[in-house]
RNA sequence: GGCCCGGUAGUUCAGCUGGUUAGAACGCUAGCCUGUCACGCUAGAGGUCGACGGUUCGAGUCCGUUCCGGGUCGCCA
């Protein structure tokens, strides 16, 4: 092996180009092809930037050719040459007509061969691709990725610190407060039996920085939750995290806006129109079954339980009978693709979701329904009416007494088709506020009302009157930012009134002694002047997957975990010795049977 | 925890109704080759068919269990 001794690199690969014929220039990075020709030899070498291609030939000193011969795969090289014009040019590639003839060769670096080619259209198993992380990164477009991360990144930072933000990093180490996701505990030494937690975001803080004036905050934030993972979902992860004193949810808003086009601007040099179209949650729920739904297609859902609630089939007269309704959408191009087999598919989908079953109707040559036995021709028509139905098209119909589970597995159904169908365009971003969301959940499990958000959410004033009256009606201040049907983002104005957050905490039944054991700290601080402020959230992985169109998360991040929360690369999770558990006062655990 | 898909050479895959010595492409090794860039040509190496058990004269193929990876539902205030 070689060493550099003094030689420095004057250009990135990618940057030799025709201005520099004739110069003297000395490039680095891994051989990512070589192609021996015999009295010839090519290599292309490889950094962050791209592809340039050395040559050795006729001119060439007889020992370098002779190294260029034993370059292997993903050696590691430096070269000094003279750029010349290619006698025969490449125009695939962006250096396609230079190449630099090599005077000095150095391998500063063997390879063994790589377990898999370094090229994009690789589809080497994730497995594979992420034990050996270091070289799936070495590939164009994952060394993009990350790029475009960083840019995200810089962009996010640069607005903010425009808009008067100034960014506090936030301890890691915090109080488990066992509400929502799962937290990761972290033992602690000097207080054995004692554990810190992981944040899951840093709310906490954030608020408290506003108690201390920082009037506006922002961070990158690393959060971690400890549940099960998804393409779109890791277990830690990053949040641009945002908090403003004195405003209103138009001011963080606007500004957030203001960020999506920038960010789009800057990193995509695409466009975003302002201001970006709002739904309220209930008419998000109505028409596409969704709290973040995916307005790039149509396909919206109507309801039919006007039509049905005569009609003589108890299947449709059940539900609206029994409060509840008969809703459908129509799947343009449906009936076409959609085999009797594929119905069966979709029924199965619907039943794992919770419907009873799954009508429909078939708009073809020959109408068809599954419910044709049972009611007149003119209600099928009706149907097929209302649902603006052609031929070709087919409709899906949900009923059920309860609204909400109709609502959600039509809107299930919608996404399912939509995939089918092909119906979602490409290189559309298509984001939306989900404004006036429901302030309690019903918890079907537990039978009671809980917060469908964190307990500093605030209600909409209007609804104060009816908090404890009217818990289905009330809303909250808080608003989510969706983007092409994932919520990218959620965020609300803050409980600043200490009288409110006890009423808030006892209507959730959490006693003043729980309220103050959890979170005693932040209404202590609430006694000394909180300034009204609110926030908001954005995840800056789910925003870059959705830049790149990536599938998912884990081609955004740089060293991910695998579904079952572990990394193959260097093996972890992994046990504890006994010595290191000692310290902690906690014993040694074998691992669970069962 | 439930459901779905997958696991065969270093990589990506094929392998029919169970039947000789498990194939291809890329990669790798060696030789030849003066303008390649998916270089070409020739030769070669490379396999516990994820694991265990069962059925069978015979299992990559059928059955059971299990491990691993991916997706999804639950879960993610």
């Amino acid at each position: 092996m070689d060493r550099m001794n003094g030689l420095k690199r004057t250009h990135y690969c990618n940057d030799v180009r025709e201005d520099l014929i004739g110069q003297e220039v000395v490039v680095c990075g891994w051989a990512a092809k070589r192609r021996n020709l015999g009295q010839l030899v090519f290599i292309d070498l490889r950094d962050r930037t791209g592809i340039v291609q050395l040559a050795f030939g006729d001119e060439t000193a007889r020992d370098v050719f002779e190294k260029a011969e034993t370059v292997r795969s993903e050696f590691v090289l430096m070269a000094k040459g003279t750029v010349k014009e290619r006698s025969s040019k490449n125009p695939d590639l962006p250096t396609g007509n230079v190449e630099v003839a090599v005077t000095d060769l150095r391998i500063l670096g063997k390879s063994e061969t790589p377990p898999f080619e370094i090229v994009d259209d690789c589809n080497t198993s994730e497995l594979t691709r992420l034990k050996y992380r270091y070289l799936d990164l070495r590939r164009p477009e994952l060394q993009k990725n990350i790029l475009l991360r960083h840019k995200l990144a810089k962009v996010t930072r640069d607005y903010f610190d425009e808009n008067g933000f100034i960014e506090i990093e936030t301890p890691m180490l915090i109080k488990s407060t066992p509400e929502g996701a799962r937290d990761f505990l972290v033992p602690s030494r000097l207080h054995n039996g004692e554990f810190y937690a992981l944040p899951q975001s840093p709310q906490l803080y954030k608020q408290l920085s506003m108690v201390a004036g920082f009037d506006r905050y922002m961070q990158i934030a690393r959060c971690f939750r400890d549940e099960d993972l998804r393409a779109d979902r890791q277990p830690e992860f990053s949040q641009i995290d945002l908090e403003m004193s004195f405003v209103e949810m138009e001011d963080v808003l606007g500004l957030v806006e203001g960020y999506i086009r920038r960010a789009f601007k800057d990193v995509l040099d695409v466009d975003i129109p302002l201001p970006l179209p709002r739904l309220t949650y209930q008419d998000a729920m109505e028409r596409y079954g969704s709290d973040k739904p995916d307005t790039r297609y149509g396909m919206e859902i109507y309801d039919i339980s006007d039509l049905v609630k005569d009609s003589g089939f108890g299947v449709f007269e059940g539900p609206v009978q029994g409060g509840g309704s008969v809703r459908a959408i129509t799947a343009k191009g449906g009936s076409a693709a959609v085999s009797k087999k594929g119905i069966k598919k979709l029924t199965e989908e619907a039943k794992g979701i919770g419907a009873k079953g799954l009508a429909w109707v078939r708009v073809d040559e020959e109408v068809s329904a599954s419910f044709d036995k049972f009611v007149t021709e003119e209600l099928i028509k009706s149907v097929i009416e209302r649902g603006g139905a052609e031929q070709g098209d087919l409709i899906l119909i949900i009923g059920d007494t309860n609204n909400k589970h109709v609502l959600s597995i039509l809107g299930a159904l919608r996404q399912t088709m939509a995939k089918k169908l092909d119906l979602i365009p490409e290189g559309l971003f298509n984001l939306l506020w989900i404004v006036e969301m429901p302030f309690f959940e019903f918890d079907e499990e537990l039978g009671e009302w809980v917060a469908m958000h964190h307990p500093f959410t605030a209600p909409m004033d209007e609804c104060l009157e009816y908090l404890e009256t009217d818990k289905a009606s009330v809303r909250a201040q808080s608003y989510d930012l969706v983007l092409n049907g994932i919520e990218l983002s959620s965020g609300s104005i803050r409980i600043t009134d200490p009288v409110l957050q006890a009423r808030i905490f006892d209507l959730l039944g959490m006693t003043t002694e729980e309220a103050h054991e959890k979170f005693g700290f932040l209404l202590d601080a609430f006694k000394f002047g909180p300034p009204p402020h609110g926030g908001m959230a954005l995840g800056l992985d789910r925003l870059c997957m959705q830049m790149i169109g990536a599938e998912t998360l884990r081609d955004v991040v740089a060293f991910p975990k695998t579904k079952d929360a572990s990394e193959p690369m260097t093996s972890c999770p992994s046990p504890a010795d006994a010595e290191q558990l000692e310290v902690l006062g906690l014993q040694l655990m074998e691992k669970a049977d069962e």
